[in-house]
DNA sequence: CAGGCGTTACGTAACGTTTTCGCAAGGAAT
DNA sequence: ATTCCTTGCGAAAACGTTACGTAACGCCTG
C-alpha cells in the first residue's frame, strides 16, 4: 500500500510546523500550543504515520521491548507462564522478544546475552537455572523478574508461590483421606520448587507421626516418564503404598498409566495427586486431582512487575497461593 | 561490568584505522588488507565489541528480527510448532518476536501490523485465520511462510502435511480391523485442516462402501471439553457405533474420559484414533493411537524456508508427511 | 612512459528519531 | 519603561551504524 515511509519530517513538513515540534506532540515531553498540536495529529493521522521503532531507539534508548528467557522443554505448566507473560505486555506498549535457555545454564546464559544485547528494557526469566551471582550480573545492565522459580534474595523481584505448603497440604488431603502409606515422586532436585515440595510432603507426614521410610520415595525428573519408571521401581520394591504424591501432573499420569498397566486401579487400589493442574490433567481418566497454580496469573503479574520496575511506577503484585483442586483420583480408605 | 558502551569509533581508534573500515571487517562487504584486519578483530576482543543492532537497523534497513504470529489458545500442536520455528532460528543470526492473534482475525491483523512496524525481515504464520487477501497485503511490505495451515495460492510459502491422505489413512486403519460404525467427531469448520480431515474420512468410508450416517458425525471445536460432549451427544442418539475418529487429540482424550464415565471400555468397547500425536497422547490409558505430525520439524523447517527466502538462497525443503502410530486405543473386531 | 584499471582505504552522507540549546515573544515584576 | 522570567518552538547536535563516492597506490597495458 504506502509506498514510501513516511517520517517525521514528512509530517512536519504538512503540518508546517518543525520536527521537533512533531516529536513533542508524539512523547508530550513539553507542552505545545493547541493549533499546532491538532494540525500535528491531523497530518499523522492523514499520512498515517507510524514512527520509526530503530530510529526511536537509537535516539532515546528505550527500546520498547521486554526479553523472555524460557526453558523450551514443552512443559506445559511453564508454557502456560509464558503465555501470561505474553498476555500481560499485550495491553501495552512493549513487545516480547524471546530467548531459549532449555534448562541448561550455558544457553540461558546466551539467551540472556542476545536479549541484553538487543537491549530490552527490561527482562523476565521463566523458571530458570542460572544462580543469583550470575543474574546479579545482568542485573546491572537491566531490570530483572523472576517468575515461577523461588531463588534467595530475589524474593522482591519474583513471582512463585509457597511450594512447601502447597505441597504440605496436598499431601494432607490424602493424610485425611486415612492414607498412611504415601509414596513421593520427587522431582528434580535442581529445582528448588522439586525441594520445597519434598519438605513439604516431609513435614505433613512428620506432623501427622507417619514414618518416613525410604522405599517410600522415587527421584523423577518432571517429566511424564520418570512417572512410569518411579511406579516400576515402587512396584519392585514389593512395599505397600495405597497413594502417590507426584511433584507435577506430566509425572502423575505417567504413574497413572504405569498402574494402568499393573492392572492397579485408581482410586480404588492406589490414590494419586499431582501438581500444577495443567489443562489435561482435568482429562485423565479418572480425572487428576491436583494442585492448581495459576500459571497464567502468575505470567501476567511478573509483567506488570516488571514494567512497574522499569518505569518507576509501584505497582501492588498480588500473592498468588496453590489451591487444592479435588477431582477424582483420590479415595478414601476406610 | 562494562561502564562505557564501546562503538565502532572507539575500536577504529585502538585499531587505528577508519570506522568505515571496521565496518568492512565487520560485515565482509569488501576486501580489507590482512594487517589491518587482525588489528581490527584483536581490538574488538580486547574491548568486548557489540554493535549495536538498532544503529545497524537503521543504517541497513535489516533488523535481523522475525516475526512470528501464534495463536495463543494453548494448544499442544501449535505450541510445537512454535518452538519448532525458535529453535530453527536458534542456530542463525535472526531473533524472534512474538505476537498473538488468538485465533481472531482482528487480533492476528494487529498482530502482523505490529510485527510489520517493527520491521521485521519475515514472517512466520503459525496457523491463523486470515484468508489470502488480506496476507497479500502484507506480503508486499515482507516475506510471509505459513507453517501447518494449507492455504490455496500460498503452495509454495506453507509447509503443511496431506490432511486428506493421513486423516484417510486414519480411518483405513478403523476399517481394517473390521469396524463399520465409524464415528468422527469434527473439528472447527473454519480451518482448513478440519475440512481436510472431514474429507479424507468420508474418502475412506466411501471407498469401504461403508454407510456415511448423519449419525456418525459431531461437531467439535478441538479442544478437549468439545470431545466429551461428542460422545455424550453420540450416546444420546442410540445408534451403534465400535469406532471414533477424532480430528485432533485434544478432543480424542476428552471423548476417553466420556466413554470412561459411562463405563464403556476403551478399547474392548470402543477404539479410538486422533491426530496430532501431542506428547501426553502417549501417557493417556490406555495410549492413544493418533497420527504424527512432525510438529516441531514443520516450524524448523519454516524457519529454514523464510530465510532461504530473506537471503535469496534456495533451500530444500523436505516435504512431511504424516505417520500413523500404533498404539492401544484401537482393538480389532472379531 | 603516460594512461587506465583494480584494489584497498578513507571521509562523509544518510537513516529517523530525541534532546539540548538558544532565541523570540509576551507578561509580570521592579 | 526597563529588566526578568516564562512559554513555545526551531535549529542543530547527538545516537551508532552502513553505504556511497572518491582518492591513493601499484601494476599492467599500449
Amino acid at each position: 500500500m504506502s509506498k514510501k515511509k513516511i517520517t517525521i519530517q514528512d509530517i512536519a513538513g504538512t503540518a508546517s510546523v518543525s520536527k521537533s515540534t512533531v516529536s513533542r506532540v508524539l512523547n508530550g515531553t513539553t507542552p505545545v500550543a493547541e493549533d499546532k498540536r491538532l494540525a500535528v495529529m491531523e497530518a499523522m493521522k492523514a499520512l498515517d504515520y507510524k514512527p520509526n521503532v530503530f530510529a526511536r531507539s537509537l535516539a532515546g534508548g528505550k527500546t520498547m521491548t521486554i526479553g523472555i528467557v524460557t526453558e523450551n522443554i514443552g512443559s506445559p505448566f511453564y508454557d502456560s507462564v509464558t503465555q501470561g507473560v505474553m498476555k500481560g505486555l499485550n495491553s501495552t506498549e512493549y513487545t516480547p522478544i524471546i530467548a531459549d535457555g532449555q534448562w541448561q545454564p550455558k544457553l540461558e546464559r546466551i539467551a540472556i546475552s542476545t536479549l541484553v544485547d538487543r537491549q530490552v528494557d527490561g527482562l523476565v526469566m521463566v523458571g530458570g537455572l542460572l544462580d543469583s551471582e550470575a543474574l546479579d550480573e545482568f542485573r546491572q545492565e537491566t531490570p530483572i523478574v523472576i517468575v515461577a522459580r523461588s531463588l534467595p534474595g530475589w524474593e522482591n523481584e519474583s513471582i512463585t508461590i509457597d511450594n512447601l505448603a502447597a505441597a504440605k497440604s496436598a499431601t494432607n488431603h490424602l493424610i485425611e483421606n486415612r492414607h498412611r502409606e504415601i509414596a513421593h515422586i520427587m522431582g528434580d532436585q535442581t529445582h528448588q520448587d522439586a525441594k520445597d515440595r519434598y519438605q513439604g510432603y516431609k513435614a505433613a507426614m512428620r506432623e501427622a507421626n507417619l514414618p518416613l521410610s525410604d522405599h517410600l520415595f522415587v527421584q523423577g525428573n518432571f517429566e511424564s516418564q520418570s512417572g512410569v519408571n518411579a511406579i516400576e521401581t515402587l512396584l519392585r520394591r514389593e512395599k505397600p503404598f495405597t497413594a502417590i504424591f507426584a511433584a507435577n501432573d506430566q509425572m502423575a499420569i505417567g504413574a497413572r498409566l504405569a498402574l494402568y498397566r499393573a492392572n492397579i486401579r485408581v482410586p480404588q487400589d492406589v490414590s494419586i495427586i499431582g501438581f500444577d493442574n495443567q489443562s489435561e490433567s482435568a482429562y485423565s481418566t479418572p480425572p487428576l486431582t491436583t494442585v492448581n497454580q495459576p500459571a497464567a496469573d502468575m505470567g501476567v503479574a511478573a509483567s506488570r512487575m516488571l514494567i512497574g520496575k522499569i518505569t518507576n511506577k509501584p505497582v501492588e503484585i498480588p500473592t498468588f497461593s496453590a489451591e487444592l483442586i479435588l477431582r477424582e483420583s483420590v479415595a478414601r480408605i476406610d
